[in-house]
RNA sequence: GGGAGCAUAGCUCAGCUGGGAGAGCAUCUGCCUUACAAGCAGAGGGUCACAGGUUCGAGCCCUGUUGUUCCCACCA
């Protein structure tokens, strides 16, 4: 009965049902089967103002397809998904958003800023969990977390007490990097630094007892109003009387000493350098060493305070231009030289980041780092590739404090309260409503909230309930493999190492698979400024979701950036459409919807063949998902579908499928769903959607793919002998064709064919495919063969003839037969060199030597072949 | 200034613990062989960047060189 398909897998018509039917079915969802091994993912949280972009399509691509792999082993399986709150970049959005408006974040206060967040949240949160959809992603809906819930929420106060009670964190002044356009501060790993073509000012600044000048110079003139000394290595000749002079500062006339510092460089410059402690992260470190006063001249937006009526109100680079004007007038300014430099900028708006001191919270960062390290170094969590174990260290290891205090208002609120009356400050997991230490009721709440990755560092446990004891928590906890980009590993993934290993006592996670970027297809990054961003949902839309993820999947290997090229999605989409015909192929050379089991004793040398080289799939695919190897899976499964399943196997069926024989017919069946079948349960995890499209139009039990048995290898499937038999026929159906296309004699010219070999037997049972492949009219397996007239190929088993007198050219014969010779030669004397070799003899495997022993014996038992052939054709 | 990756067919890339170099696309030649022209059958095309070394054997391991990309770093 045979169904009807359209000719062309259409993945419109089959990618949101058959979602919706996985949805329906619950085959998502995580059950904490009791006496079940679990796999767990958590999902790298997108941000709720992102659009799916390439990088979280092959970030999600990965994971699903461990995923999906995992579940049909029978694993209870769990990947939990949500999203991330992304304090700057969402709060810059609706600041944004109000600017249009006409309104500021002070006109509506703290809580009418949070409702519009929070309206904003809701209209557009949902927006990436969609698009996740699109792309097949088996993620545990019912489980969809927010790193700003209230359960995270719960987790992030209580880590925060708990650290602040360990005296892990603490509140100081300290020098951090603000972006004067967020009006934050932000942390030292979401600077970004790039090199900048800037000046250098030389300036000088008198002594104050009139006994001449000190030259110095400056990239950044507008700081000299903060200055409060000027620094000269203690070693340098140069200099050495003149520590402990005071000079007195340009412009502003203030007198400032010269102290001596080792962080000075002697052969740099003038090996003088000018000291602003509130405005350069090593002037604070030398000013704090020299005891000396900071003084801050710059507004949160980066412009001159009013202390400096001049200036006051200028942006810092009008600022320079002035000063830089006033110096020279001043006769303090030597000369101007051109520098490039590197300049810190913020990671969300490129702004350059201007240190400055100011209070913030930090997470004091020596004693967590160190067990993180150690975890990484016992192997309880190991990187693939291992190389990016390097980059871990080397963060962690030089890793300074962590500011996590940010001047803005979504996000996690420092559960910090302040006392009017005594100064102290009460930490509480709860609202708090009196000081802890005088009583006083008195008392108002930190305004700062914390960095956005302080969540993110709880996720692979708050999302599972903690602190509470939660089912989930004891069966998912700790989690199997994290999947992100190597990008990330400073941000996210040691941040989580160090979290989940102080407050859960255990590795949040024991294997990290990092991949690269996504490029776009000249190599370059995918970026909205250059507009070079393949928007994955539109590539979906034209070839479908599991083209997408199969050109994703395939030819990336862990760690490596890759390119996004449109002819290699083509190339998938095309491969679906071999599947799809495949299907269709079965299906109207099936009589029913029965099953058709596997009838051991009856199979063909054929169906063995296959059979044999399908087991051997399911055991690689295993071994390779197993080791993380996806490209290497993915890409056997493609060799394994079209050339030897669609190509090979299913040309050679044809044979018995337009026979009378009944039994013939139905074995030929049964080898065709087994093999697609399970061939399409390997493959699901890399394409969803068509393989359980197909799998559910072919004779199967069971409701979905997703949720059947993983194939496993079995002895029974193991037929060495016939494979390498079939093999041999292989051979010569091979030489038929290429001997033919030489000859360009087309295919509806059959010919006769003759083989003989001393293995007749094998080829005589595959005369019906023999024909068909080959072309051929007939197929006999004489004892030999009478040559005249005939043009012959020789395999290394079989000599072949073919009687085509009319295109028999005998002295072009012997052309050919000689290069084959050529080539058989050298063979020999390839299997010759090694076997000679006594070194070889001695160190070698066994097993190679006997490969090369048979090599060789071929290699010869052709040329006595070839040679014979040749004097025969010579006689003529 | 440190650290890492990459260099393989015309292009984009695979190549797992060392055992006779692979795929897709492109090119050329034949095919409308009733699953598929988004297809089928063939063919051509590579000193695996360069130079040394280890080994019976190197695309793979070691050293150096060149080119390229990235990460980190306070030289004012």
């Amino acid at each position: 009965m045979a169904k009807e398909l359209a000719k062309q897998y259409n993945p419109k018509d089959v990618e949101d049902r058959i979602y919706k039917q996985w949805l329906d079915g619950k085959y998502f969802h995580a059950k904490c089967e009791e006496g079940k091994d679990t796999y767990t993912i958590v999902i790298p949280p997108p941000n709720i103002t992102g659009q799916l972009h390439m990088g979280h399509a092959l970030d999600n691509t990965l994971q699903d397809i461990l995923i999906r792999f995992k579940r049909m082993q029978g694993f209870d399986t769990l990947w939990l998904p949500g999203t991330d709150h992304a304090s700057i970049a969402t709060e810059a959005k609706i600041v944004e958003k109000m600017r249009e408006e006409g309104i500021t974040k002070e006109d509506i206060g703290r809580e009418g800023f949070l409702e519009r967040a929070w309206d904003w949240k809701k209209q557009y949160g949902g927006r990436i969990i969609e698009q996740l959809k699109k792309l097949g992603s088996s993620c545990d809906w019912d489980r969809e977390r927010f790193t700003l819930d209230e359960g995270c929420n719960k987790a992030v106060n209580e880590v925060f007490v708990r650290l602040y009670e360990k005296g892990l964190i603490y509140r100081g002044e300290r020098i951090i990097n603000w972006c004067p356009h967020c009006k934050t501060s932000i942390s030292d790993a979401e600077v970004e630094y790039e090199e900048q073509a800037g000046h250098f000012w030389h300036l000088r600044y008198p002594f104050k007892d009139g006994s001449g000048y000190l030259e110095l110079a400056t990239t950044r003139p507008e700081t000299l109003l903060g200055d409060t000394a000027v620094a000269v290595n203690p070693n340098d000749e140069r200099y050495k009387d003149i520590i402990g002079k005071t000079l007195i500062l340009p412009l502003v006339h203030r007198e400032i000493p010269v102290v001596a510092d080792d962080y000075v460089e002697i052969e740099f410059g003038t090996g003088v350098v000018k000291i602003t402690p509130a405005h350069d992260p090593n002037d604070f470190e030398v000013g704090l060493r020299h005891n000396l006063p900071v003084i801050n001249v710059m507004t949160d937006d980066a412009k001159i305070t009013e202390d400096y009526p001049k200036y006051a109100g200028m942006d810092r680079y009008e600022a320079r231009k002035a000063i830089v004007a006033d110096l020279e007038a001043e006769g303090a300014l030597v000369r101007i030289e051109d520098y490039t430099h590197n300049v810190g900028t913020c990671y969300r708006c490129s702004s350059t980041v201007e240190p400055r001191v100011s209070k913030q919270w930090f997470v004091k960062m020596k004693p967590l780092a160190t067990p993180a390290i150690d975890a990484v170094k016992n192997g309880e969590t190991k990187f693939i590739p291992q190389r990016f174990e390097k980059v871990y260290f080397h963060w962690l290891e030089n890793i300074r404090d962590w500011c996590i205090s940010r001047q803005l208002w979504w996000g996690h609120r420092i559960p910090a309260w302040y006392c009017a009356d005594c100064g102290e400050i009460t930490v509480s997991k709860t609202a708090a409503h009196e000081c802890k230490h005088c009583g006083s009721k008195n008392i108002t709440q930190d305004p700062d909230t914390l960095d956005t990755w302080f969540s993110s560092a709880l996720w692979p446990f708050s999302t599972l309930g903690w602190p509470e004891e939660t089912e989930d928590l004891k069966h998912y906890y700790p989690t199997n493999t994290l999947v992100t980009g190597y990008d990330i590993i400073p941000f996210w993934v040691m941040r989580m190492m160090f979290s989940g290993i102080e407050q859960t006592g255990e590795v949040p996670f024991n294997t990290v698979l990092i991949h690269g970027l996504v490029r776009d297809s000249q190599g370059r990054k995918m970026s909205k400024s250059l507009g070079n961003g393949v928007d994955p949902l539109e590539v979906i839309d034209t070839f479908g979701a599991d083209a997408l993820r199969f050109s994703l999947a395939t030819g990336n290997s862990p760690g490596n950036d890759m390119r996004y090229i449109p002819e290699r999605v083509e190339a998938s989409r095309n491969f679906a459409n071999k599947i799809w015909n495949a299907a269709r192929f079965i299906l109207m050379n099936l009589e029913s919807d029965n099953e058709l089991p596997l009838d051991i004793n009856s199979l063909a040398l054929e169906d063995k063949w296959i059979l044999s080289k399908y087991n051997t799939l399911v055991a690689e695919v295993t071994d390779n998902l197993d080791k993380f190897e996806l490209g290497l899976a993915v890409q056997k499964l493609y060799d394994f579908i079209w050339d030897i399943f669609c190509d090979w196997y299913i040309e050679i069926c044809k044979s018995r499928l337009n026979g009378d024989d009944q039994k013939a017919k139905d074995t030929a069946r049964s080898v065709l769903i087994y093999v697609f079948t399970n061939t399409l349960k390997l493959l699901h995890p890399f394409m969803p959607f068509i393989t359980e499209e197909v799998w559910q139009s072919m004779p199967h039990s069971g409701e979905s793919i997703m949720v059947c048995d993983w194939p496993k290898f079995s002895e029974d499937l193991a037929f060495a002998k016939e494979e390498t038999d079939f093999e041999k026929i292989m051979t010569v159906i091979r030489a038929i064709r290429n001997r033919r296309a030489e000859m360009n004699v087309p295919p509806s010219k059959k010919a006769k064919v003759f083989i003989v070999s001393n293995d007749s037997k094998t080829f005589l049972s595959g005369s019906a495919y023999i024909c068909r492949l080959g072309f051929a009219s007939s197929v006999e397996t004489p004892d030999s063969f009478e040559a005249e007239g005939s043009v012959r190929v020789i395999t290394d088993d079989a000599t072949v003839y073919m009687p085509m007198k009319e295109l028999v050219d005998v002295s072009a014969e012997i052309e050919r037969l000689k290069k084959d010779l050529k080539k058989a030669e050298q063979d020999k004397i390839f299997f010759e060199k090694k076997l000679n070799n006594p070194g070889f003899m001695a160190k070698a495997p066994a097993q190679l030597v006997e490969q090369q022993k048979a090599g060789l014996s071929k290699a010869l038992d052709k040329i006595a072949l070839i040679v014979d052939s040749i004097k025969d054709l010579e006689n003529m």
